[in-house]
RNA sequence: GUGCCCAUAGUUUAGUGGUAAAACUUCGGUUUGUGGUACCGACAUCGAGGGUUCAAUUCCCUCUGGGCACCCCA
């Protein structure tokens, strides 16, 4: 900041970078992708969780690692009054895990499954669908590492995201195996990418030394060829990570559910094991497809954050923001969104004063109406109603006031009744 | 975080080294008892700060914000 003229200096008017206001049309795209996506979730036996935007620092650095860009460079850390360590959330699981421990939930009926929706924070270039804060729906399955737990939530993502307009959705699934399958393997990938230097680009080549995995998704052509050859993580992975996969695979092609294996598919946060899997904006341009959701598996996070007992998981964030951003996004209308049939107008001192007594009689209907009562002239508030495009206006002057009723007029015929307003109710239920 | 491009009313856009036009929107009026028209009027310290200049919105620099690619990711 450079405003070193004055303090009382006006500030500028701006949200913070990467940060936007959500209003109107927009916030109900969200709003509504939210109550179908939560709908879809409840018939599969997802259940509600809202866990706080902060947690403890630690919390996201030792599930999602050190080493990882989300942590290293992108995590909105600060300091409160009383000296606590807090990160805003970067991603949602890590939260959902820790309140599942915090709430002794192993002592409940496996597996749980939970919903959650909320908005996350990553300090990273804005970009397009990429936001500093944005907005996840994830649903998470704890406690349970059978492959049907897998192939659920794989099916679950899928069908909320088909029900917001997605079609031709083709999963990219991969195996990251067990800790040990994952050990050894780093471990021979490392050294077949050692032989291979000289070709790599001093971009993979630092890779290689922090997260060799994501030398795998490269986009670099000389290390894409280099790619061709390497060691893929599935034939390396154990007897039990293999049966699992093989599994999930299983029930996914029992459901017709279309996917690629990608052994490719590394994933950014380090707690993955077995099952990880993207899903991309579909119909993109070649190229610039984003990714719509993701997840995986994360069978030692539980352990890691505390837990005495295993947890075996598999969770899945879907990026709401691009998703309302998409031209095949269907606007799911929100529930609550109710586009108002009737424009109250009001005439005269009298009428204007006696006004909120009827909106307040009208929304006891369940009549939701817009007004102008801060306008005066009729002629106005017609134009306004008319430019609106409400069907009705009701009409509520002098006369009427004194009279208890009301002028009810179709905006199409330019016909007018004259309601009392007792009747009201009844006779807009019956015009519909 | 790196590179390239961009920034004028609420919106979309003109324009110029001598403090800015237009359309639409909004608000007010002609018209507090009947609308979509018409007419009149109002709304920009030209993203912020600094520099060059007699003079900068226009040229230069920095910053901020946005877009795209990379990095990374939802």
């Amino acid at each position: 900041m450079s405003s070193n003229k004055s303090e009382s200096k006006k500030q500028d008017i701006a949200s913070p970078k990467g940060m936007r206001d959500i209003i109107g049309d927009e916030y109900y795209k969200f709003q509504g992708f939210f109550e179908k996506a939560q709908e879809v979730a409840v018939y599969y036996g997802f259940t509600p969780i809202e866990t706080p935007i902060l947690e403890f620092e630690s919390t996201f650095t030792t599930a999602i690692g050190d080493g990882t860009d989300v942590i290293d460079k992108e995590m909105y850390a600060l300091k409160t009054k009383g000296g606590d360590a807090l990160a805003m959330r970067p991603e949602g699981t890590a939260g959902v895990m820790r309140a599942y421990i915090e709430n002794g939930m192993t002592n409940q009926p496996q597996p749980l499954l939970f919903y959650y929706y909320g908005p996350m924070f990553r300090h990273d270039k804005p970009q397009r669908g990429r936001y500093r804060q944005f907005y996840q729906f994830g649903l998470e399955a704890m406690g349970s590492e059978k492959s049907i737990i897998d192939a659920l939530l794989i099916k679950a993502t899928i069908t909320i995201l088909e029900e917001a307009g997605a079609k031709d959705l083709v999963v990219q699934i991969n195996s990251m195996g067990d800790k040990e399958d994952r050990i050894s393997y780093v471990k021979e990938l490392t050294a077949y990418y050692k032989k291979h230097a000289n070709g790599l680009s001093p971009l993979d080549q630092e890779r290689l030394k922090t997260n060799p995995l994501r030398v795998l998704d490269s986009k670099d052509p000389a290390t894409i060829e280099i790619n061709q050859g390497a060691p893929d993580i599935v034939s390396h992975l154990g007897t039990p990570a293999k049966k699992h996969f093989k599994e999930v695979l299983e029930c996914l092609d029992q459901m017709g559910i279309s996917y690629q294996i990608n052994k490719n598919l590394v994933r950014g946060l380090s707690y993955y094991t077995r099952t990880v899997f993207e899903i991309e904006e579909p119909s993109a341009e070649d190229g610039t497809a984003l990714t719509i959701a993701a997840g995986g598996r994360y069978d030692l996070l539980a352990r890691q954050l505390g837990s005495k007992k295993d947890v075996p998981s598999m969770g899945v964030g879907i990026g709401v923001d691009r998703i309302v951003e998409t031209p095949w996004f269907k606007d799911l209308a929100p529930r609550i969104m109710k586009k108002p049939k009737v424009y109250f107008i009001q005439v005269g001192l009298d009428a204007k004063l006696k006004s909120l007594n009827v909106i307040e009689i009208l929304r006891k209907a369940h009549i939701p109406v817009m007004q102008a009562l801060s306008k005066d002239s009729l002629s106005a508030q017609l134009a306004v109603a008319e430019k609106s495009g409400v069907p009705y206006t009701i009409i509520f002057g002098q006369k009427e006031a004194m009279e208890n009723s009301v002028i009810v007029r179709n905006m199409d015929t330019r016909g007018q009744d004259c309601i009392p307003v007792s009747e009201l109710h009844t006779y807009l239920k019956s015009l519909k």
